[in-house]
RNA sequence: UCCAGCGUAGCUCAGUGGUAGAGCGGUCGGCUGUUAACCGAUUGGUCGUAGGUUCAAAUCCUACCGCUGGAGCCA
């Protein structure tokens, strides 16, 4: 019994084999005058193996007929090729169509947009692009543990339903089993979420960092990377509803601690990805992004810019570009004042912090200035913030007085309340948007292209 | 959700008031250790949908749908 070899073995071989057994998808099929060029891929890399079909196989006739998309399991011996373009290919002895294609099937061997390869999902992930992006994003999440294991972090998996409803990440998916035809109503008229299945209402997580904050103040060093979902109608290429996060939270460590940490793993998954990838990354700079081997290696040879939230300020109304929207302290930046810090004028990564306090979430800790607070956030060229992260309030009465400053009900935060209450110490964390990252090593610019099978709003299908 | 742009063959696009087009793909044939192969022929259309203007609409107008880019929200 013969057990299959990947393509990406077949073509890393270092001498001939003289059985060899390969299965995969034809990408294309050349005709010679006494044989005929297949090219096999299976997804184990970017790379085809070609197979030499000679005419004397008993279904030489059917073998001519194979077209693009067809599945077939090839048996043969593995040879130095005789043509250019590759050191290895296989000699069939036999070719079994296991699946054939017909006309209809939508990829050709040309490139295709994305955009038409967003209408079939199903079938992307067998071109070339699509490939690459979907084993470098597997890569992406095994380096991001690697990262956090060998420091010593703990993975935890913060829950997907909670009742939390007041985050200020955003609009919530409701989860519920009410039948909305025959809800159980209270006097009032209104729905009585005690008779819903979680007795209270529920949705579906916008963040695991409550919950990992009561980890990390038991475990010291925790991660969570897992799915998040905002019911929010953005209709960006930045954006979707779905997508996947990773939330370190440490205890004992400051704003700056937590900006180094975040520094660190982008510089850490630019790396691997470049150590790893080569074949990827190279399809990525020919084809979908010229500049990004170059600002790859920008980003891991430099160290990132940090000014303060105030320097940011200063710098943006010194610079005399020309604005849509006004550059004033106490107003959010916008999107192009963002681009102009890190793509015109710093050219790479920056992270501004100290952001005043009235334009961020309630469990940000207080600077002394009294205006601001320890945010945080990581801005790359041509995504914006990959990163938003803070050092947490960890002193009870300034966290109470905060929540009543958002006009939070104390009452709802009881158990958050609890880890000031006993044994609290400084601590902080960050979230890193996983396609975005994604996104930021591969050039793909449409986050729906980065997600096996995205959802956004007014879109399921898959 | 707001602003702008675009919907023509399976794909990428040209056609901007007067006969529906090209390249690629598919099919057939030729040539050939080819490799985004090459050469010839051929196939292929509710011009997004519904109204309207006009002798005549892919082309002009209106609405709707879809997609793309930008903005907001943020990861």
């Amino acid at each position: 019994m013969l057990t299959p070899t990947s393509v990406r073995d077949a073509l890393h071989s270092t001498g001939p084999i003289e059985r060899v057994l390969v299965q995969g998808w034809v990408r294309t099929r050349r005709d010679s005058k006494d044989f005929s060029f297949l090219e096999l891929n299976d997804g184990s890399c970017l790379r085809n193996l070609q197979i030499i079909a000679k005419n004397t196989l008993p279904n030489y006739a059917a073998v001519q007929h194979l077209i693009t998309g067809a599945s077939i399991v090839v048996r043969g011996a593995l040879v130095a090729s005789q043509g250019k373009g590759q050191s290895w290919e296989v000699v069939a002895d036999s070719i079994e169509i296991v699946g054939a294609s017909d006309d209809s099937y939508p990829l050709q061997k040309k490139g295709h947009t994305p955009e038409f390869l967003r209408e079939i999902a199903h079938l992307r992930p067998r071109s070339n692009l699509f490939g690459c992006v979907f084993r470098v994003r597997s890569r992406l999440a095994f380096a991001i543990h690697q990262f956090f294991q060998e420091r010593g972090f703990v993975y935890v998996h913060t829950p997907i339903i909670t009742g939390s409803d007041c985050e200020g990440a955003g609009e919530l998916f409701r989860v519920t089993t009410i039948d909305p035809k025959n809800p159980v109503r209270l006097p009032n008229g209104e729905i009585d979420d005690a008779k819903d299945f979680f007795a209270r209402r529920t949705y579906l997580t916008v963040s695991g960092q409550l919950e990992a904050e009561a980890f990390a103040c038991a475990l010291s060093k925790v991660y969570t990377f897992g799915p998040t979902f905002r019911a929010e109608n953005s209709n960006t290429s930045r954006h979707a509803n779905e997508f996947w996060m990773i939330e370190p939270e440490m205890a004992f460590c400051d704003l700056n601690g937590d900006m180094d940490l975040a520094e660190e793993l982008v510089k850490h998954l630019v790396r691997d990805i470049r150590e790893n990838c080569p074949d990827e990354l190279g399809l990525f700079a020919k084809f979908v992004d010229k500049d990004l081997l170059a600002r790859l290696e920008f980003v891991v040879d430099r160290p990132f810019q940090r000014i303060s939230y105030t320097e940011a300020v200063e710098l943006l109304r010194k610079s005399g570009e020309a604005f849509e929207f006004p550059v004033e302290y106490g107003l959010n930046l916008q999107s192009e004042h963002e681009r102009w810090l890190t793509e015109k004028h710093f050219k790479c990564p920056i992270t501004v912090f100290n952001y005043p306090k009235e334009i961020k979430p309630f469990y940000m800790r207080l600077n002394d200035d009294d205006r601001t607070v320890t945010a945080m956030d990581l801005l790359v060229p041509g995504i914006g913030e990959i990163v938003g992260g803070s050092q947490r309030e960890e002193r009870l009465d300034v966290l109470e007085a905060n929540l009543r400053r958002h006009k939070m009900n104390l009452a709802d935060y009881k158990w958050y309340l609890d880890l000031r209450r006993y044994g609290t110490v400084p601590h902080a964390g960050f979230g890193l948007g996983f396609e975005r990252m994604l996104m930021f090593v591969t050039g793909v610019a449409n986050i729906r292209d980065v997600i096996p099978f995205a959802r956004t709003p007014g879109s399921a299908e898959f």
